[in-house]
Formats: C-alpha cells, structure tokens, sequence
DNA sequence: GTCGCTGCAAAGTATTTGCATAGCC
DNA sequence: GGCTATGCAAATACTTTGCAGCGAC
C-alpha cells in the first residue's frame, strides 16, 4: 500500500470511519491530480478504476475529506463546486463568463477574518478567498 | 425623488441603460435593508411596493447593480445568493449547517490575491472572503 | 453479527433562458 | 418608433435525500 492510502486509513480510523475501496480510490485520485476538481470529474476518472461508484458516494467521500482535513472544498460562485488536494493557504481566480478557475499564488490573509468569526461565534471555522473575474480569453469577447 | 433613487438613475444613464421602476424600486429596497439579502427576499418584499415583479428581473437587476459598483455578490456556499448593498470591504461568516450568514467586520487583506489574479491574466477583478464554520447555535447540536 | 457505506432513483432548490409584450428614451 | 427591459413559463444544472443491500470490522 502506498503511502497516500495509508495517510487515509489512519486518518478514518482515527476518526471512526471505515477504510472501503471508493474512498480509496477517490482519495488517490484527487491527490494525484495535485489540482481543484469537480465532482463530476474526479468521478468520471475514478469510474475507470471502480466502475460502478455513484455520484453521491464522491460527494459523500469528497465531504469525508474535507473533514478529515486532507482536501478543501472551494466555492466559484459559478459551475459547480470543487474540492482540492492543495491544503495550503492559497487563493482561487474565477472567470465570471467561462467559469474557469486558476489557483492564485499569493496567500491571502485570512486570519483577521476568521478571528472575528470566532468572536461572533463561529466554531470550526475555514476561510475562503475567491477573486472573480475575466479570464485573458473572455475579456476582450465582454467588451462587444 | 430621493438621493438613493437619483444615484441609481445617474449610473444607469451614465452607462445606457434604461430607468424603470423595477430598478428603482429593487435598488430603494436593498439600501433600506442595509444588509445582504437572498434575492428571494428582495423579491418579496418589492412585491409589496410593486405587485407583479418577477423572479428573473430581480435576479437581472441585482446584477446589473453589481455591475454598477452599487452592490456585491456574495456566494455562501451552502443556500442561496445573496446580494450586499455595503460595497466596503469586509468578509462573511457562514454557518454550514444551517446556512446563516453575518458580516464579519475584519478587512481582510485582498489586495495580494486580487493582484496575482490580474497578474495570471484576469480583468474587472473583485476579492471576496467567505469563513464557514459552526454558527454558535448549531455548534453544540454537531457534536452529537 | 452489527452498523456504516454504497448504489439507485428520485426529489428539491437555485438559477437561467426563450419569447412575446410593454414601456423608456 | 426603436430597442431595451420585463413577465411568464419552462428548462437546466447541481446537490441532496431515502431506502435496501453489501461489506468492513
């Protein structure tokens, strides 16, 4: 077993979970990409390894990893959502016409905001940074 | 007429487009509330002044404000749109639980994403923060 | 053997689009 | 009067939920 799925296992058991072969499978998949991925991606690459595995079981699982802190769920606010491997502070650029998203290497500071959300009450909190916009491709068809 | 209304009227000739009521009215609704609001609520509560006003148009409207720099898209995550009328910086903490939202009065430093973005090629840029977390009522019940 | 996980199917919510009419400029 | 904005209705896209059977522990 390498060493991917072994940061897995023990994680699930630590937390009470069950080590199956989809989570696995899902887990490899994500980090091999290294990148942002959506649901439906990362189930159509892992429906070539497991064939069979059901949407809600890569939503369920993606979740799953969130939780256990070994992938992080980002919002575009246009196209639907995706989960990244990276867990390091980074922001995310997203095309307001074509929905593409690009990772933005500049690590934005977060801490004010998620003090202030613990002072109102917040638990668990995880902060987010979106940067919208019009990608090289789509700004000069917008100004038509 | 009011200087809320004459401002919208101003930006909206300035820029070609047309005045009418739905605008006026959608937009003298938002800046009452002072808050971010669903545009389901914004729709409700215009329906009041003017009978009739459709879903799509609020959604078109509020978009267009955005665009008019006289309001902002904010992206939960988890529920609905919403649309703020504070065009100042500050971030938004969201309960993922039960979807609350409330503005957190922490700048947070955006300007280093924004321009990493401009820098990766993309235009007409705007940062946003969101924090999820465990609201404090939701907090307690997670744990079970 | 138990209880959690999965697959299937379906529902539900949020948002967008097409088209005919009304109304601003 | 021309052309944009609106209303209506329907479609689309995404995500979640309920339930029965399977499989990890």
């Amino acid at each position: 077993m390498q060493a991917v799925d072994e940061r897995l296992s023990d994680a699930l058991h630590g937390t009470g979970h069950r080590v199956t072969s989809q989570r696995l499978v899902i887990h490899r998949e994500l980090r091999e990409r290294g990148r942002h991925a959506t649901v439906e991606q990362v189930h159509a690459a892992v429906a070539e390894r497991l064939p069979g595995v059901s949407l809600p079981t890569v939503y369920a699982t993606l979740e799953l990893l969130e939780e256990l802190g070994l992938a992080r769920r980002v919002h575009p606010g246009r196209g639907p959502v995706l989960f990244d491997p990276r867990t390091d502070a980074h922001a995310h650029a997203v095309c307001r016409v074509c929905g593409r998203v690009e990772d933005v290497e500049a690590p934005a500071a977060l801490d004010a905001p998620v003090a202030a959300a613990r002072r109102a009450g917040f638990a668990e909190t995880r902060g987010e940074v979106v940067v919208t916009g019009l990608c090289a491709d789509c700004a000069p068809r917008a100004r038509a």
